[in-house]
DNA sequence: TATTGTTATACTCTATAACTATA
DNA sequence: TATAGTTATAGAGTATAACAATA
């Protein structure tokens, strides 16, 4: 039959599953060219955000917090510490830990930071109305929760440079 | 104040974007772990569901299609033709070009792929009921077709070994 | 001369594990 | 002896580009 190719296979476009690691390889990559703007990788922008929600971590903490191991996270660190974004402090009380906080020009690239995310949010979401945009939201945490991944970080750092 | 940690900034959880690279990160890892047990990676399993769908392309083609370097094909394609699922045949005009097609146990292997994605989609959308699935499904490729996203390929393949 | 498929090489990225200092 | 941080090294994975066959 000539039908063939209009009655193609939903599966050919893939379920929700093929749906979210497609969209989510492609939101990656847009956010990576975004960031990729102001000198950083999508890692080094997840490394300032952890650290303004929780400073003071050790380079171990944050290295598994982030799924990195630790003989990586250094030249991770020092990129943005040569830069003058984050420095180290030898903690008082265990000379051995090296607490992780932003600098004031850490911080203040955090905020152009989150200019570029919600950039990036209006992007990918400019085919959904308002209302439709928090639909998506809503149901996409519903999974996230339900498959117990952590809000805010995601392992997917690992693999973007 | 004490509510500090109760108000978190919605951001902390990530807008859609994030939590699409989030779970799309996720979903694709699950994948690779079920696949795994066909003794497939994803890419392999792309490439398969793409000679199911469009028989008889050369490599070079397919290389394109699936966003990876000739060169990297070819050892790729030989891990499959070694184990008997797909085989390459000189074209009869065009000696140069090696179309390449499924095998009959190439097709079977398939068959048992499909049921894995499957299986997969409803574990990934559990927390889901079925009319939230389909709204979801809707949503997601409302996305990809304004962001003009090939259905049923995605990049990702080039970094998920 | 151009194109398909292939191979070789050089480069990047990564993890493992050795090492130093503090405890 | 154990742990945080660091450095060194060896391995995997990759792309670029050279090559052979065919057009």
């Amino acid at each position: 039959m000539s039908t063939e190719r209009e009655n193609e296979h939903p599966a050919s476009r893939g379920g929700a599953a093929f749906l979210l690691a497609q969209l989510g390889a492609h939101a990656a990559q847009r956010f990576a060219d975004r960031v990729a703007e102001l000198d950083l990788t999508p890692a080094q922008a997840g490394l300032l955000r952890l650290l303004a929600q929780a400073p003071g971590h050790s380079q171990r903490e944050l290295a598994d917090m982030l799924g990195m191991p630790p003989s990586r996270f250094v030249p991770f660190a020092d990129g943005l510490q040569e830069r003058g974004l984050i420095e180290r402090r030898r903690k008082p009380g265990d000379r051995r830990v090296h607490a992780l906080r932003l600098t004031d020009e850490g911080m203040e690239l955090l905020a152009r930071l989150r200019t570029v995310a919600r950039a990036h949010e209006e992007d990918v979401c400019q085919a959904l109305s308002p209302d439709e945009h928090q639909q998506l939201i809503g149901l996409l945490r519903r999974i996230a929760d339900q498959q117990q991944l952590t809000p805010g970080v995601h392992v997917g750092y690992r693999r973007l440079r």
